[in-house]
DNA sequence: CGAGGTCTTGAAGACGATCAACAAACGTGG
DNA sequence: CCACGTTTGTTGATCGTCTTCAAGACCTCG
């Protein structure tokens, strides 16, 4: 089965195929969206809950005067809102980063499977813990971390969650994101993110042009991250790409 | 029913006598846990979740060097482990920052739960969403709010937190934490929170002397904060203290 | 009364923000 | 294919917040 949802979910349990029809025929049709459209309004109380079949978005609390902050990104094969169906109204919105495929999956289809699966429910339960040790993760890199390591952090992140959907090899991969994107995500000045690029540049790890990123050396990355993948809760093999 | 958890939960949903006595049946014999103990250990895979029945404690994640980062603060009501059901091993640690009182609820009777009882689990996954939740706006915090603010948010949330289950006014409230652990909360350096919290006193707002806490100007410091409490997903009317 | 923890203060310095330009890349229409 | 405008990336200079280092004051508890 190669939808982008199975794949995703079958990294954090084994399901039947059952299971699989009942999720994929709960699904609406596909829709496209263009970058920096929102996807999910902040404030909304959807009555679906929006997966990413392909394309980057991310969650992002704004300011009146126009800070913003991302919490989240995500890549195909996310849920990115799935705690609407339990937790409305949203608290923040979800905008599409690149452009995006997405299906919706109604409030009342995941209330029958709480109903009457309960292992696919825990499967979905999982998903939205692995978001919540992703959060973490990303506390302790804005709280603790250097600019330098906060970024090398995420890189290494995206490598290993792009690979895990078999969108990387786990040393290059899309990202098709903006320097001010990315400070938003980081928390930083657009300025100073343009800088740090630059360093993890001359320190010969990381090579982003044009939306493409190779990590020369991921050991090195993940050094200057301290990065320790335990969090993202993956599979030890990564599917095929 | 005075129990804590019930108390929590039925902030969260309204939850019939069945489903409390359910739950409580499960729950084991409370313990007392000393302050700076550590409640779960970090890599560890627990058979139980922790409730907490009484006092404060918090999620951390240490770096080899001794830089600690705190991702939550949990109070009486609060699971604080309850992701550790479906997610192991547990990638970070929970420590008790005062003395607590806690009782463990086997993995097991969650399993049990979630195979017959389809509205109390998706409360508890609910509870688990709520903590996402604040885990994003604390990322919003660390990102895009000053120092001020960030602290400044942080006695907003607790007050209504603390409020919602009883513990609190709305006001005043024990807090009976360290201004280094403070700093481990909001990602500064100690010095820097000894700083921030003056200047809180000194705009009146704040009063915090031997673990009490007054918030002598909820609105002023809400403001400065710029805080908008939805992401809580509180119920409109607090409990009876 | 002494000891250890916690809080407070001062001074110096680093990291990252802000302000202001400019360069390069990209898309579009002529 | 080139001209043009817009977006994105890059650079320099200055400024401010927060960190670090160091020491002293206060408090609690034996």
């Amino acid at each position: 089965m190669n939808h982008p949802l199975i794949r995703k979910l079958e990294l954090l349990a084994p399901i039947s195929p059952g299971e699989k029809d009942l999720i994929l025929s709960a699904a609406g049709l596909p829709r496209r969206i263009e970058p920096d459209r929102d996807i999910v309004r902040e404030g909304s109380s959807p009555h679906e809950s929006i997966l990413v079949l392909e394309g980057f978005c991310g969650r992002y609390a704004s300011f009146r005067d126009g800070r913003r902050q991302f919490t989240a990104l995500h890549i195909a094969g996310d849920f990115v809102d799935l705690h609407s169906f339990l937790l409305k109204p949203m608290d923040h919105g979800v905008v599409a980063l690149s452009p995006c495929t997405i299906v919706g999956v109604p409030h009342e289809a995941l209330l029958e499977i709480t109903e009457k699966h309960p292992h696919l429910t825990r499967v979905l339960w999982r998903s939205t813990l692995v978001d919540g040790a992703i959060h973490r993760q990303w506390l302790v890199s804005m709280g603790r971390r250097s600019a330098l390591g906060h970024a090398a952090h995420l890189f290494c992140e995206l490598a290993l969650r792009l690979q895990a959907v078999g969108l990387s090899d786990g040393r290059s991969f899309r990202f098709p994101v903006t320097q001010t994107e990315l400070a938003d995500v980081l928390g930083l000045s657009l300025v100073h993110v343009n800088r740090v690029i630059q360093e993890l540049r001359a320190k010969g790890v990381l090579n982003w042009r044009g939306g493409e990123v190779v990590l020369e050396d991921f050991e090195a990355m993940a050094a200057l991250a301290e990065f320790n993948p335990t969090y993202l809760h993956l599979p030890k093999q990564p599917v095929e790409a």
